[in-house]
DNA sequence: ACTAATGGTTATAGTAACTATAAGGTCAAT
DNA sequence: ATTGACCTTATAGTTACTATAACCATTAGT
């Protein structure tokens, strides 16, 4: 009983992961290569399936494809040891927390532009004197 | 009485972009072309300073550098509605938040993955098998 | 059986905003 | 005169895709 078999759209349709992105996944070795119909489409079994979602969660947590290749690597040693996996999410909540420091900056100071503006001219606009001068 | 000048690289210490990138600007059109000494050298004075302090600050605030163009050339008109500059930094401002949120959510799966981790193998981490499977 | 629509294949170039590298010319100081 | 710091240009690399072109396979409809 051999497994049922997925082409690359529909393997794309059932992770959300645009066949494109498929391709360049395998091209750059974050998935392995595929096995081939005869007539040399690509085709996709469970594992394939798991790889990906496993892929698409990472991303979604704001992991880099070079990361999630050293994740996946870790993932594929069952007996060592998981601290390079905390390490890696630890890493990585820093990372988030770093950048939305930056963001809420962000935030206030454009929140603080956009109440100056009297809608006047631009020769007397509060935000462009803003952007351009004082410290 | 003629205008004190910088090199490009005292206008990189001055505003804090470093030479390459102010090159860059010049060469996609952000900065106009500058002048240049008998050797060839770049020359900048006082107007170009400001200019590049107006990028900085816009780019702090995450305006995309073709936003910072239309700021520029908003800015330089001096006798029209300053509209389109509110405009832009309400849309800037919805950006940031919509990135905010996405951070945020990052924020929160990464803190419950993170604390799930009881510092055994591979096999039984809870990371990696809720990066691999579940819904 | 023929045809059109859909979906698969490859390779190449473009995106944003730089960064890195190479190979060379200039300038101020020793 | 030579060192070292700084300038010049052009080209390629980065991240994670997206877009385009040109072509082959499969499937649904007539």
């Amino acid at each position: 009983m051999s497994e049922k078999s997925y082409t690359v759209g529909r393997l794309a349709d059932d992770t959300g992961i645009k066949p494109v992105t498929i391709r360049y996944y395998e091209k750059i070795g974050l998935l392995p290569k595929a096995t081939r119909s005869e007539s040399g489409y690509r085709l996709y079994f469970e594992a394939d399936h798991s790889r990906l979602l496993f892929i698409r969660r990472s991303r979604g947590l704001g992991f880099s494809l070079d990361d999630i290749r050293e994740l996946l690597s870790l993932a594929d040693r069952q007996q060592e040891s998981c601290a390079g996996v905390d390490t890696k999410v630890e890493q990585q909540l820093e990372q988030v927390r770093s950048r939305l420091k930056d963001l809420r900056a962000m935030e206030y100071e454009l929140e603080r532009l956009s109440a100056c503006c009297e809608g006047g001219v631009i020769m007397d606009c509060r935000i462009i004197e803003t952007l351009s001068g004082e410290a």
